[in-house]
DNA sequence: CACGAAATTAGAATTAATCTAAATCTTGAC
DNA sequence: GTCAAGATTTAGATTAATTCTAATTTCGTG
């Protein structure tokens, strides 16, 4: 369980009690949150947490290194703590987004892309989970 | 250039003078535009085009597999005419969306994925393109 | 404690997309 | 050819995600 405090502070962020609830609804979450869900979240965590304060606290914090936007469902943003480089794979039935660890999977023929100048890459997969 | 008309028949869509003019804005751009960009480009065509029609028209293009969306733009689906697999580059300084042959790059590894059915996937890459 | 900067806020504005219900075409049966 | 049934189109209302605005509150420093 990441401090939210420590994180905001490592991250160069000024801490407040609206920002530390904000980061305490993201930071251990895997589900890929939207900032309405994130929004519900930090509003249980005790603090007054507008929407507009989640929309601010989130771009900065995208700013800053400490999440990551990810484009991957239909209309909306979604955030994602894991700021390391993943695959994701989202399940068709339930538009669940899971993570897939870097070094599952590897690309291969990009000396073919020898006009691009890549900055960041990933695969995403869609389907379904089994079990 | 595709025949749009020829094309919709072979789809098994109703041709109509308004989903010709769609299908030509569509058809041949290979830039990935949203609706409102198809909604100018077929007003152009000489129909009298609605942008509910326009809405219409491209989903039933993709539910016959005429074309497919992709979600790679922030806050807006786009379409692709494009039906066969193939991988995307974003050019991050002007937004452009560039398809990349499937077969220039091979995923390895979807052996570690045995817990999941997939049904696509597609790489997607991010930076600038040199020239 | 006072002051200026930073943070927060409610609500208005914007944008993409969908919905609604009425108007207008087609098409096939006769 | 005529007409009803069904398909198509439409303007405008509605919804949802996000950004903007401008006023208020809070914070850190001297």
């Amino acid at each position: 369980m990441k401090n939210a405090l420590t994180f905001l502070q490592d991250h160069g962020i000024q801490p407040t009690a609206q920002r530390v609830a904000i980061a305490e609804a993201v930071l251990d979450n895997t589900t890929h949150p939207t900032a309405e869900e994130i929004l519900v979240d930090a509003q249980k965590r005790c603090a007054i947490v507008s929407r507009a304060t989640v929309y601010n606290a989130l771009k900065l914090f995208v700013e800053k290194g400490m999440l990551r936007t990810q484009i991957i469902r239909e209309g909306t943003v979604v955030y994602d703590p894991n700021t390391q480089n993943h695959h994701h794979f989202i399940d068709e039935e339930s538009g669940t987004i899971i993570d897939i660890p870097w070094d599952w999977l590897k690309v291969q023929g990009k000396q073919n892309l020898e006009e691009y100048d890549i900055h960041e890459y990933q695969v995403i997969l869609r389907g379904r989970k089994k079990r």
